[in-house]
DNA sequence: GCTTGACATTGCAGCTACTACAAGGTTTAT
DNA sequence: ATAAACCTTGTAGTAGCTGCAATGTCAAGC
């Protein structure tokens, strides 16, 4: 049972530009073709493309996914290459969820600042000079 | 007092590269050269450009900063304009905390899972099949 | 048989915010 | 004289797509 592109699409919510651009960055394999020049996909692909829809959705950059595919087209298990992975990633999430709170803080402290002025305030105490003295 | 690009760089730690693409993309006026061709600075031209550091440090987007600063040369101040950028990015902000907690906690838990595992495990019991169905 | 509309194809340009060259010119010190 | 440390322009690369142009294909309706 073959299915078009656009059938891919709509069964995983992927663009249809963005399945040619998996395979033309060898994310996918090149894909098997109708008489008239068509992609055609199978249940396999279909499962692959979702497996890499979940593991985008876990934040795994395309090249780990292209490893992680590479393990498994292999039948090996990439667990301890995943594990890994799994690691630096948690590590760099907890990084980027302290950076964004302090940086929310520092822009609700502005915002805040800015709020309390009068509405006709001039360039010097603006929320603008604001941010030249702060940070 | 002039100062050239590879000076500029080092009083505001950012890179001569960097001051070029920030010319380029017209973030910044074309600078003031000298007789030989180089580039010129003076005090405004620091001053700027530590302005725009700190709104990057707020991650406020180039073109942001351009809006931004457009007001500023106009002597205009931009605080409307600037405290609803602010309201935006801190919607942005707490929006992306709590996808990246979200995250967190999904792949602790197919860490977990992982970790628990016998370390000859086939590819069927495999952190691979978990991302598989998870998520 | 012909047209219309929805699909498909390739290839290339653009997005953000830089970074990294290459190939050359200038200045300063030894 | 020459080396090093600077400067110049221009171009291409990064991640992960997105959008467009120009063209080809196919099924349905009139």
């Amino acid at each position: 049972m073959m299915v078009s592109i656009g059938q891919l699409s709509q069964q995983t919510g992927i663009s249809t530009e963005t399945i040619r651009y998996y395979e033309r960055i060898a994310l996918l394999p090149p894909a098997k073709r109708a008489a008239n020049g068509y992609r055609q996909y199978d249940e396999r692909d279909i499962e692959r493309l979702l497996f890499i829809k979940r593991s985008r959705a876990l934040d795994f950059t395309l090249n780990d996914i292209r490893e992680i595919l590479a393990f498994r087209e292999r039948n090996e298990p990439p667990c301890q290459y995943v594990m890994t992975v799994m690691e630096t990633q948690i590590d760099e999430i907890e990084q980027r969820i302290h950076d964004l709170e302090q940086l929310r803080s520092e822009i609700k402290a502005l915002h805040e600042a800015g709020q309390s002025l009068p509405d006709d305030v001039q360039m010097k105490t603006c929320v603008c000079h604001l941010i030249q003295t702060s940070v």
